[in-house]
DNA sequence: GAATTAGTCCTACAGATGTAGGAAGAAGAA
DNA sequence: TTCTTCTTCCTACATCTGTAGGACTAATTC
């Protein structure tokens, strides 16, 4: 399942603890996207029918994420790669290192990663 | 400008040349997507709109790309990194090395790459 | 306990997307 | 020249997305 721009903003304060109440949501969504209760409601909901949250009305903070943001990430891992790049990881990470700046020890972890994959 | 999958696979077979009719795509696509030519022609319209296609009703090729590939993996690019890894490169590259065979030269080539982003 | 605040449910509505059908002119094929 | 095919333009229509408003209930606060 592959999320929206929204979708995604929501699951990011799920994923950033255990269970919320739509006030919690709300306002921690606040500064980024400043929507009101209504509409974080009707996401919410919306989003239990896609299994993406977890709404148990008996609790004080009903709300949870359904699916866990790793397995959301590969999701759009492969679409990503599959629709830019026909596949093609290798031509896709050398795009990226030719545009981003990264800290010396990744570097060095990713050099390593790549040693492993030679062998 | 981020485009929908059925943009992409449109996109692509106007990537691949030059300019081209309406048949001509429509038959590139067929194996892929199976659309009739009403549905390629509204696509085709509705992108000139967004500046994706470039259409000279004059010629008998009307049909031509109006945004470069590479244009579009570097938005799709971004898109991808702010969204999923908040603009953290290296997790990214990290997650896609540990899911993904990549040709040994290739291995080379990125190597290569993360040495001289260190000096 | 009256007034605010929060939560739920239902409804709405515009714009985007996915996918054509129909009519009509243009051009090619027989 | 008639039939078929291509192309264009206009129209349509369901679904999804983004973003709430209203009404009602429950909880909190003063």
């Amino acid at each position: 399942m592959i999320l929206t721009d929204p979708e995604w903003s929501i699951m990011d304060v799920l994923w950033s603890g255990e269970r919320f109440s739509l006030g919690e949501i709300t306002k921690r969504l606040e500064p980024v996207q400043g929507w009101s209760r209504k509409t974080v409601f009707t996401y919410l909901t919306r989003m239990e029918g896609k299994g993406l949250v977890k709404i148990d009305r008996t609790q004080a903070e009903p709300y949870e994420a359904g699916v866990s943001r790793e397995e959301c990430a590969r999701e759009e891992r492969e679409k990503f790669l599959r629709k830019v790049y026909d596949g093609a990881a290798g031509d896709m990470i050398a795009a990226f290192l030719k545009e981003n700046r990264i800290p010396r020890e990744e570097i060095e972890h990713l050099k390593k990663l790549l040693d492993e994959m030679e062998v």
